[in-house]
DNA sequence: GTAAACCTTGTAGTCGACTTCATGGTCAAG
DNA sequence: CTTGACCATGAAGTCGACTACAAGGTTTAC
């Protein structure tokens, strides 16, 4: 199978299965006689496992890393449950500040509401926000 | 006041504030007759607003834009609830994705605890993530 | 035989908000 | 008179995940 096909196959553009390679994602392909990249059907699994786990929030590097374990034979069980984890306390805390956010917003959306613009001095930037 | 004056007042540090005078978020100052950066008090609080600003999710851009408002005369009041009011919708836009991505990942990490590392086969990447 | 659709490589650009580097001028203290 | 702390400029690097571009070689279809 050509970078085409598997880049079909799995949904990945082809630019972005080259830069997988580079980043160490992909292990180097075969090459046909012309040079072209030639896949098995396991790169498209790989593929589909790579989008699978960036839609679980890893990063590309955290991911070389699982794959790595894999390749090297190892099961990446307790190393991807350990990542697993961390990233749900990433997003617990995310989810903290996005609370605090949004209700900072909703005051100073209160606040814009109930103030009157011709209070406004010229020396003041704006009162919605930076209100003392 | 010099530039390392206003950085120690606002908090902000002096290549920043160069960086954001490239921005157009601070008016190119006066100059020293050595050609220092010259600033007025106003200054400070033109920093402390843009940090409040960048506190409430607001991007540089959109502060130039504010800023710009007010600049010209405008009192950016309209303007500025206007992107709160955006602010506040990416906020809950963005809650709602980090709520089904926590499910998710409580869910992986759940099968994680379930799953045999024994039954893993050979050509299988991680059967925690790339369940079927 | 030629045009379209594939493939190759290497390099650079994107976004946002800085941060760092290189090189050199200015100023106050001792 | 030199040391160290400040100031200036412009260019380049950082992070993450691509995306695009340039300049070519190959294959397939008509």
């Amino acid at each position: 199978m050509l970078i085409g096909d598997i880049s079909a196959a799995a949904g990945v553009d082809r630019q972005t299965i080259r830069f997988y390679e580079r980043q160490g994602l992909l292990p180097e392909p075969r090459r046909a006689p012309n040079g072209y990249r030639a896949y098995d059907e396991a790169t498209i699994d790989r593929l589909r496992f790579i989008r699978a786990a960036q839609g679980a929030g890893l990063t590309l590097a955290e991911i070389v890393e699982v794959l790595g374990l894999r390749d090297g034979g190892q099961a990446p069980c307790n190393h991807m449950s350990f990542v697993l984890e961390q990233k749900l306390a990433e997003v617990r805390s995310r989810q903290q500040e996005l609370m605090v956010l949004a209700a900072e917003l909703e005051h100073l959306i209160h606040t814009g509401l109930s103030l009157d613009p011709a209070g406004c001095g010229p020396t003041d930037i704006c009162r919605i926000i930076s209100f003392r």
